[in-house]
DNA sequence: TGACAAATAGTCAGCACTGAGTATAATGAA
DNA sequence: TTCATTATACTCAGTGCTGACTATTTGTCA
């Protein structure tokens, strides 16, 4: 994943320091992608080694000296290949909220109702931003490239569409099976 | 997210293998998890240095040694720390397809199509597998463990369903973009 | 009864990732 | 003018995970 980011970022946007190419991700991708930057130089030097990216220092004047990355035709190939591996990844996901309904019946129902109620609200909250932002990127960016965007946006807003309808069906079920214990606070 | 199952699986099932509890994720948990033999024991030699779990070799007649696991008073602490931690965890998906995507005009459409439509075709199949585990689970579990069971299985299904939505809006977006190009057979 | 597969029970080296730290430059506020 | 933030640019040690390997035991079929 990182690399194929990152390789593609050195194609669209030509050369670019580290730190540059962690703000085009997060300008960019900030929604979708939480790399972190150590994670970026991670990478950089490793595929440095492997001959995917050229690292050359410059220094101008007195400043201190920084490295510029650049994508090499090994490197543009390699981007070639990872994208259609990635294009070609399955859908398998885990959710961490499952281990703790596996064991639900260790905690009190009050506890995970008030878990699951906080969940809802930050869910509805979460699907607005992600709405706006949509409205936000796809205002500023021509045809072709809103087009992807678009099916991004879409695609996080219907997982978080779907999280928050299974959040609102195991709030259901729970109050159905512990019918009224209201005056539990701790 | 290991170590919660861990402790958990030592508590309700008692002492056990590294093996043993690598075969009770397996039965109990396959669909929801993919947590490797290593992994399990990594996390219990951990423990044990923690003083979490203790570790204790039996050895039978002239067989060699196996170690038995078995969760200590502060590693049942541990478990309800973790199960609360566990329990207000929020949900923050990330799609490897996202980044394909934001690099889509890379590539070609029937490309991408024909990707899309083996997603779809592998979801539909999939979906199709988890409501049969679903049925068969419940039907052979007690009726308070069922609810959790269910509720967990009703996540995923959701998020499949989910998934399977999105990859078919993607399929009519590409098809509106690129009409009609069936004529590229590689 | 020997022979081959499958289950059992681990070990270990190596990879991906990141929190915490270092150090300088630009910018703004008092 | 000085001092404190903030932005820039990078390093490193430590964590979690797992593919690939080893080794024994237990069927099971010929």
């Amino acid at each position: 994943m990182v690399p194929l980011y990152i390789l593609g970022l050195l194609l669209r946007f030509g050369p670019q320091h580290g730190y540059q190419i962690k703000k085009l991700l997060e300008e960019q991708l900030a929604d979708f992608t939480q790399i972190k930057l150590p994670t970026v130089y991670y990478h950089l030097d490793k595929m440095a080694a492997a001959g995917l990216v050229l690292a050359h220092t410059d220094r101008q004047g007195a400043r201190p000296e920084k490295t510029v990355y650049e994508a090499t035709p090994a490197g543009a190939k390699q981007f070639e290949a990872l994208l259609r591996k990635t294009l070609n990844t399955t859908y398998r996901p885990t959710f961490d909220m499952d281990a703790s309904l596996y064991f639900a019946d260790t905690l009190p129902a009050h506890e995970i109702l008030s878990a699951f109620a906080e969940a809802e609200s930050w869910l509805c909250h979460t699907l607005q931003l992600i709405e706006q932002h949509k409205a936000e990127t796809l205002a500023c960016l021509p045809t072709q490239a809103a087009a992807g965007a678009g099916l991004i946006f879409d695609h996080h807003l219907l997982h978080y569409q779907a999280e928050l309808t299974w959040v609102r069906q195991a709030i259901r079920r729970f109050k159905e099976a512990a019918p009224h214990d209201e005056n539990e606070s701790n």
